[in-house]
RNA sequence: GGACGAUUAGCUCAGUUGGCUAGAGCGCUUCCUUGACAUGGAAGAGGUCACAGGUUCAAGUCCUGUAUCGUCCA
């Protein structure tokens, strides 16, 4: 055996960009419309363009190509569809970030809109594709002819289509309304990308004096007395005081009757307005009194509507004070104004006090900045297909594994609110709409209420005829309006007559309102078909206590760091084991040790399976050791598929696990080593890869004996064995490990060739027949088998359930005893458990017949173990 | 405030419809470089299954409540 060829330890490098080259070369992963194989597909949520992989994505991604590399070899014509999307705000912030820092800019409007587009695709082309690349390095089966980009042409095209669409249906339109505004992206944002965080805040206590009660300053008459000189409003926002039109009151509330339609005179501002009855306000809140800011709080915004008020903007699209803020605000930043206002109510004695409070405060996901509540004109859409898809995850039409997400998912399809997916940014898909130039969009602005009713507006994805009287709208969609059509939207019409719908979707329960939900409308409403059958939530990868993984943390490690280092199939290995169904995963780089280590087990039992062909060993007949494993082997490739068809991942990946490094190595390689068996050994090894393919694919195809690429090797199947003596090899292996026990108890060098002899119990023969594999693995001298072995003086033993043991040497008596004494409490201690139970006339009675059954034999067994021990201690 | 999830060995987690002495990996202890593998082998220590009730012949598993942590929604 000195012609060994593979090395000892297994190096994925070489072996990794080797086969992924190839198989783009050979064109494995492509989808052909045309096949007569059943369709698998598969879209992959589109990352952000100029994103780099995160473990999330390492996740996500492993698992979609599990899925797809399964489908393969279960003889599907599968097709995994790969892109990405264009991220509007996060790419847009990254590049005008970059080019502050290289002082090309200092804001966007220097390079005007065409410019800076210009300097986003730049950008494009050149960060792009970085994430392509690692998913490739991955290993991901993606068929790349069909990369799609959601700001490609034809995907643009499917965009505007849909916008126009929606339109004609009256489903888009456009309004003044209040939105969530980010003031740092200067952008209108849709209520999922507002984030609420507690958050430890004040409650102000401000006195509003009554016009015409102004006495002096600091009178401390109560509003609630009838004769007061001022009401008290309580706050968390006092800088938005200066945009006042009202104080309201509940109209119930008997503390306020008589002041309802009286005037305030609004401090700092020498404003005179009225107190106002609004069953919206909680009595219980503060003081039961209100102050109303229409322009700048959701809910003053509907009562200003309900009584007409005026809408003062006094916080301007970038959180600074506006003009209408008063020359001593104007310009402060609103935070700098919050503590300006504070003061100068301070001074003027109007702040009567100011106390502690926790309260919720929406902030921008993007920028992490509170937002704010912002009037304008943005487009809207009253979701289409609300019921339908509703209807389709409650009846199973779509199938949420864990199925518990279907709850989360209903909840929001019934609270569901119209959409704002216009975006004040330039990159994205620039809404196509147009407004005549003399009476369209500008002499609308400013006003401060209703719909707007355009008769002059040009709706279409093609721009008027005479563009030159028009003006197109400044703004885009949100990004999600685009990528809610990604599994069809990607698709020419050949692909989505063969693969739509989609037959399993992967991503995270983080996105299930953002884009699962819209996906499954848009699917309904476009396609008049479901988007895809089945959908898998991931759990969140955290780091190892438990914080989410974010790139100012620095928690989160590169992915190809990590390939580098343990292999591709390593990685993926080693994450699947800890990626149980639905539940967050806390990562440790250990884990990925554990992937590497078995890639290298595999690789080694590979290779000593290549030794033994060397010697060339005459073909035999099975023999104990070939059943049992070749039984075992049956039940993993049971659990793997039936694990895999439940998408439980990791229990696939541990059945796997157990079976190699267990059955294979530990107990059937060691068996080979006595007499091999060179067709089994193939046979089995051959099993395991094509098991182990979809979790690894390189090092499998590396090993791979069989014909062309194990890629399309089929599934293995349970095949017919011989089941007898697999209960006498567990016997048997039971001895060994016996054997081993008594060799560490006293203390015998592994070395050291030491006498066995084994009285058996009910397998006598065919523990005579083990014999020269129970030497070998035991490293014996000799091992007899001896059915009447007394033994003569001292000599450690050990009693399994089948047979007994014994050592032949010298031994500490007391330590024997104490060991057999502790074996024999044991033992009675169980066979009482079980006397109880079986004496239980009920459990007799009311018991499966099997569990009963099991018991009795159980007590035998335990019966003639204590029997053989009790025999041992006597003869101490 | 509501919904959902988690709580099992020092750590991270399995534990399908209740039924053998509750398992694994990592870590730890002892021994071992024997021709597949030290990315390894052998043996071992380590658990009132969060707590309190209940259902049942039988509860880690089912039910109710409590506590702590987490996520989402308001």
């Amino acid at each position: 055996m000195s012609n060994v060829e593979i090395p000892k330890a297994y190096e994925p490098k070489q072996v990794e960009d080797k086969w992924y080259a190839e198989w783009l070369a050979k064109g494995c992963f492509t989808a052909n419309p045309a096949s007569a194989k059943p369709p698998y597909s598969i879209v992959i949520p589109p990352p952000n363009v100029t994103g780099v992989l995160t473990m999330g994505h390492v996740l996500n991604n492993t698992l979609q190509d599990i899925l797809a590399r399964r489908k393969r070899m279960q003889g599907y014509e599968v097709l995994w569809l790969p892109g990405t999307d264009h991220a509007g705000i996060a790419t847009q912030t990254v590049v005008e970030k970059t080019l502050r820092k290289q002082k090309v800019i200092k804001h966007r409007d220097d390079l005007g809109r065409e410019k800076f587009l210009e300097k986003v695709w730049e950008w494009k082309d050149k960060h792009g594709g970085i994430i392509i690349q690692q998913l490739k390095k991955l290993g991901c089966s993606c068929d790349w002819s069909r990369e799609r980009f959601t700001m490609d042409e034809g995907y643009s095209q499917a965009v505007l289509r849909v916008f126009v669409d929606l339109y004609k249906k009256g489903l888009i339109y456009r309004g003044k309304r209040m939105v969530n505004w980010c003031p740092v992206s200067r952008t209108a944002l849709s209520d999922e990308e507002v984030i609420m965080k507690e958050v430890e805040g004040h409650l102000w206590h401000i006195k509003y004096p009554l016009v015409g009660r102004v006495t002096s300053r600091g009178d401390s008459a109560d509003a609630a007395s009838g004769d007061a000189a001022y009401i008290v409003v309580a706050t968390t926002r006092p800088e938005t005081m200066l945009g006042d039109e009202a104080v309201a009151v509940n109209p119930e509330d008997p503390r306020y009757q008589h002041l309802i339609g009286k005037k305030l005179l609004l401090p700092l501002k020498d404003k005179q307005i009225p107190i106002i009855a609004d069953a919206a306000v909680d009595p219980k809140f503060g003081t039961g009194c209100v102050k109303v800011t229409p322009a700048h709080d959701v809910a003053d915004y509907e009562i200003a509507l309900r009584h007409k008020l005026p809408f003062t903007v006094v916080i301007g699209p970038d959180g600074t004070m506006t003009e209408e803020a008063g020359e001593m605000f104007e310009g402060l930043d609103r935070m700098e104004a919050r503590e300006a206002v504070v003061k100068e109510l301070q001074e003027d004695g109007l702040l009567l006090k100011v106390e502690p409070y926790h309260h919720n405060v929406g902030y921008s996901e993007r920028a992490d900045v509170p937002i704010e509540p912002y009037l304008s004109e943005q487009w809207f859409l009253k979701y289409p297909q609300v019921p339908r898809s509703i209807a389709a995850v409650e009846t199973g039409e779509i199938t949420f594994f864990p199925e518990r997400w279907a709850k989360t998912y209903n909840h929001w399809m019934t609270g569901i609110k119209d959409w704002c997916i216009s975006r004040q940014l330039w990159w994205g898909h620039r809404i196509p709409v147009w407004y005549r130039k003399d009476v369209g969009r500008v002499t609308s602005r400013g006003a401060a209420s209703g719909d707007a009713a355009y008769n002059d507006i040009h709706v279409g994805i093609e721009p008027p005829p005479d563009p030159e009287n028009w003006t197109q709208d400044s703004d885009v969609l949100d990004t999600w309006f685009s990528s809610w059509l990604w599994p069809f939207a990607t698709m020419d019409d050949a692909t989505r007559k063969k693969f739509y719908p989609t037959t399993d979707l992967v991503t995270g329960p983080d996105i299930i309102f953002f884009w699962v939900a819209r996906m499954i409308m848009a699917g309904y409403e476009f396609q008049g078909q479901k988007p895809f059958s089945n959908v898998y939530y991931t759990g969140i990868i955290r780091d190892a206590i438990g914080r989410k993984m974010s790139k100012s943390l620095g928690n989160s490690p590169d992915p190809l760091d990590l390939i580098a280092k343990y292999g591709a199939d390593g990685l993926r290995f080693g994450l699947m084991l800890i990626a149980p169904q639905g539940q967050d995963i806390l990562f440790d780089e250990k884990r990925c040790e554990v992937g590497r280590n078995f890639m290298n087990k595999l690789w080694n039992a590979a290779r000593f399976i290549q030794m033994q062909r060397a010697a060339n060993p005459p073909s035999r007949p099975l023999n104990a050791h070939d059943n049992r494993v070749l039984w075992e082997l049956n039940e993993a490739i049971t659990k793997i598929s039936y694990a895999l068809e439940t998408y439980r991942f990791s229990e696939a990946a541990k059945e796997l696990y157990d079976f190699v490094w267990g059955d294979f190595c530990d107990w059937y390689i060691e068996a080979s080593k006595v007499s091999a068996n060179i067709a089994v050994l193939d046979d089995i090894l051959n099993t395991i890869l094509r098991l182990l393919h979809p979790f690894a694919p390189f090092i499998t195809e590396e090993l791979w004996n069989g014909e062309g690429s194990i890629q399309f090797a089929p599934w293995p199947r349970v095949k017919a064995t011989n089941i007898s003596l697999v209960v006498e090899t567990q016997a048997l292996y039971a001895a060994v490990t016996a054997g081993r026990q008594l060799r560490s108890d006293n203390g015998v060098d592994p070395k050291k060739k030491i006498q066995f002899v084994i009285k058996p119990g009910k397998y006598a023969e065919f523990f005579r027949s083990e014999t020269p594999f129970l030497a070998g693995i035991l490293n014996a001298e000799s091992v007899a088998i001896d059915e009447q072995y007394t033994p003569t003086g001292l000599t450690p033993s050990l009693v399994t359930t089948d047979a007994t043991i014994f050592l032949v040497g010298a031994v500490d008596p007391a330590a024997e005893r104490q060991k057999l004494t502790k074996q024999l409490a044991d033992i009675e201690k169980q066979i009482a458990g079980t006397e109880a139970k079986l004496a239980n006339e009920n459990f007799v009675q009311r018991a499966a017949p099997i569990a009963v059954q099991r018991e009795r034999e159980k007590l035998a067994t335990l019966r003639e173990q204590r029997d053989k021990v009790t025999v041992l201690l006597r003869a101490l």
